[in-house]
RNA sequence: GGGGAGUUGCCCGAGCGGCCAAUGGGAACAGACUGUAAAUCUGUCGGCGAGAGCCUACGCAGGUUCGAAUCCUGCACUCCCCA
């Protein structure tokens, strides 16, 4: 593979390289290159979100590549200003430490262990004087830190910005000199952050880092970003149902982005696809049945993205009832002189917040057994009418209820 | 250090002594329609209760009052202006 072969397979999926001259240029040196990604530990999911970069990062390995991951366990602290808006609470190390437990492991299902180098900032973050933070400090100005989108956004809402978050930058930035990255990647939020790391790095010396920036992906609710703290968001742990149910609710428009994103499909099959659609030969939906069996085959299996693809085609397309509904004990505590209260089954099933919710969805019509729609709030069951049939919840939720457990 | 503004439910934002579990908008959830999309219409949206009703809530702690989110005092936090 030439060099501009490699280009042209790097860039897809980026939104912004800084620069392309550079990044050819590092390529050319036919060394295995340190491209650094600063992983966040305060969630303890990889979403599809954090896997956009994280399939990237997997691209350089195949090309020989080596992968530096910074686990910010010592930024985790401060909390990234970036996005937010919002002074984040600074987590305990123990989150840190559950977190970062939870996470590497499902990082491997994407990244080559082999080429993979796993540093904590603390390490070097966590080490240093009062003295070395003010030195670092004295190499960049507050304007030059204000400008900052987020920063400038806050000051004049009048929201507040604390004195700890404008070393953010400058903490990470320090990583990749303390690294000696070639490459930074990271997502488009992080532009302000790697552009830090650059100068940084210049001032000690070094090669400044190639930038690589990737969109956003935007999550399920087709607005906001893809997170964690938004629940719009898709783990790669989640099951194939979940994988493949959630990507069918989001809406059309983000299809061809997730495709390019999320998925191998190449770019000239998807522009196929988004062809198809808009000429009308292709039902739209059926273009995000194929997006929500790659995806789900990319984590799981090609069986598993069958399965869940006939899965859903029996239950909401032609409504029937899931044979293979997961089978529940009914609780024995919502038995009561051998009867059952609706609101409290479904509660008791984690199908409902409260009571009263549960009150709600029935009295909406939302619950139904067998195809029964139970509104009666009232109404007591026996288990023997309950034992065996399925009970519905919302549009998704089905559990088939087997006689109490012990 | 001085002066001013503010803190209400998931978010924004009304309320300024009783009719306030708290107007309105957004989000969310559910129903109809559908393609588990969008748009639209409808309903719900603190907890318990079949209901009447009860309990917990308007930054925190006290106080005034028959009665407070609304008045007073102290505390905490935030923002703005001046130094």
């Amino acid at each position: 593979m030439t060099f501009e072969q490699q280009l042209e397979l790097l860039r897809r999926g980026t939104s912004e390289i800084i620069s392309e001259e550079d990044l050819l240029a590092k390529l050319r040196l036919g060394r295995p290159l340190r491209v650094k990604l600063g992983v966040d530990p305060t969630v303890a999911h990889v979403t599809l979100g954090w896997a956009v970069v994280l399939r990237k990062l997997r691209d350089f390995q195949r090309l020989g590549h080596t992968a530096c991951l910074i686990i910010g366990d010592f930024t985790a602290q401060i909390g990234d200003p970036s996005g937010k808006s919002k002074t984040r609470p600074q987590l305990t190390r123990d989150d840190v430490v559950r977190n970062v437990a939870a996470v590497s492991e499902q990082v491997y299902k994407i990244l080559d262990p082999d080429k993979t180098e796993i540093f904590y900032n603390r390490d070097w973050l966590g080490a240093m004087t009062f003295e070395d933070v003010i030195r670092l400090a004295s190499r960049t100005t507050v304007a030059r830190i204000l400008e900052r989108d987020d920063f400038t956004k806050r000051l004049n809402e009048q929201r507040p910005i604390a004195l700890h978050e404008i070393l953010y930058p400058l903490c990470q930035g320090f990583d990749s000199v303390e690294i000696q990255a070639d490459i930074e990647l990271g997502g488009n939020d992080q532009k302000f952050n790697n552009l830090v790391g650059r100068t940084l790095m210049q001032q000690y010396g070094q090669e400044p880092q190639v930038v690589m920036l990737c969109p956003l992906l935007v999550g399920t609710d087709g607005k906001e970003k893809m997170s964690q703290s938004l629940g719009n968001y898709i783990s790669i742990i989640d099951s194939p149902r979940d994988i493949y149910g959630k990507t069918m609710s989001i809406p059309d428009e983000l299809m061809a982005n997730w495709f390019e994103l999320c998925t191998d499909t190449p770019l000239d099959e998807l522009r196929e696809i988004v062809q198809a659609c808009e000429s009308g030969q292709m039902n739209p939906r059926d273009a995000k049945r194929r997006l929500a069996q790659e995806i789900v085959a990319l984590y799981h299996s090609r069986e598993a993205a069958e399965a869940e693809d006939q899965y859903f085609l029996e239950t909401f397309s032609q409504r029937s009832q899931p044979v293979d509904a997961p089978e529940t004990a009914i609780p024995r505590e919502v038995i009561q002189d051998g009867g059952l209260s609706v609101p409290g089954l479904v509660v008791a099933l984690g199908l409902a917040k409260s009571n009263g919710q549960a009150k709600d969805l029935m009295k909406a019509g939302a619950v139904t057994l067998d195809g029964v729609k139970l509104d009666d709030l009232t109404q007591k069951l026996t288990v023997s009418e309950v034992e065996g049939k399925i009970l519905k919840v919302g549009k998704h939720q089905f559990r088939k209820l087997v006689g109490p457990g012990s």
